[in-house]
DNA sequence: CAGATATATTGACACTGTCAATATTGGTAA
DNA sequence: TTACCAATATTGACAGTGTCAATATATCTG
């Protein structure tokens, strides 16, 4: 039950998830190996097989830890939040947060050929981050369309332009002086109607 | 000047390219190797070295043409569009389209850990579909902000807009009922002031 | 204590990118 | 032509990789 020293490790999983993040995050995808890993956690080189299968179930877990930490700083504050446009707010900007706190993670969060995509774990956690998102889309409003059509436009839109802008961020494309230092509460109006006139 | 048959290739550069193209879209990204390019063109598996002087610079290569061609698709007929707005909405259909047609590319396309990120023909053509799609933000309106904001601020949205919803729907991300169908230009008029009252 | 199960190790294999050394070709100038 | 040089392709080697089968060890269960 505690951690044995020699042989059986105790939550040997756990510690190959964190060295993955540090290599994933330090070294990029390429540099991360499972035998890397191994050997940062002190085990044989084949000592990975019995947690996660292969390399993609690695992945498949560490990005799936990923979503369920990107769902934690979208609601970090929620509840000191009482104000629903607040709590929005706070939700994109933890998101963009986490991204550029991980950003190697997060591009792996969307990779299509490394994961298993269909991994019961990780649906659920993408589904559970796409419910917030779909939260947050719940209070714009805007002219045009039906309101089943907004439901579905609104989760597409918000989703869409929060993900773009926070893989655009940390790839370091936005560094025009005129696009430097927007945040993505500062491009978020362009997406509501405006409530002035 | 021609293509020798025996020792020199010809044009052994474009050959690799078009095998490296094929593999990523066929195998992804981890199914694609320097060795199997050189095989599927027939030469011996360290000849790409003299091209390309490595795997990132074989992916550089390949993304750059990438970029060369997202332009290309968003103004295949922009002189036949003599109205602006359709010009724009032509561009992002095509931008959507390429991501669609070439999604294992335009994943690569973004990455940060395998390209040569400051190579001066890579950075030319990212800043040439840049400057399309700022264009487009030309069209767009909004109430809120300055004039200098407008344009930072659009080109931000919109960038950010096209990008995440082109990889989230190559990415399989738009699945429910309410969200299935949903071109770019369905959700483009939520960052559209309303003109109809 | 004994057996079963989970977990870790070892050794091997094919495959990978990269490099140095070598061989071949095409072009250029004597 | 001939001699030479630069470009290009080949060969062989090396360390590193994921994966697997066989084996060993520890923990759990009866």
């Amino acid at each position: 039950m505690a951690a044995a020293r020699n042989y059986h490790h105790g939550n040997l999983k756990e510690a190959f998830l964190k060295a993955a993040r540090d290599l994933l995050e330090r070294d990029g995808l390429s540099g991360l190996s499972l035998r890397k890993c191994a050997e940062k956690v002190g085990v044989s080189h084949a000592a990975p097989k019995n947690h996660f299968g292969n390399m993609a179930g690695l992945l498949t877990a560490m990005v799936t830890t990923g979503y369920a930490e990107l769902a934690m700083m979208m609601t970090a504050d929620a509840d000191t939040n009482a104000d629903r446009k607040r709590r929005r707010d706070q939700a994109l900007l933890g998101y963009v947060d986490f991204a550029q706190a991980n950003p190697a993670l997060y591009d792996l969060m969307f990779s299509r050929d490394r994961l298993v995509q269909d991994d019961p774990d990780l649906l659920q956690q993408i589904r559970a981050c796409f419910v917030i998102l779909a939260d947050c889309s719940a209070e714009l409003g805007w002219h045009h369309g039906s309101l089943e059509d907004k439901a579905g436009k609104g989760q597409v839109a918000i989703w869409s332009l929060v993900h773009g802008y926070a893989q655009l961020v940390t790839a370091g494309r936005f560094k025009k002086d005129n696009m430097k230092g927007l945040s993505i509460l500062d491009i978020l109006p362009i997406i509501e109607p405006d409530d002035r006139n």
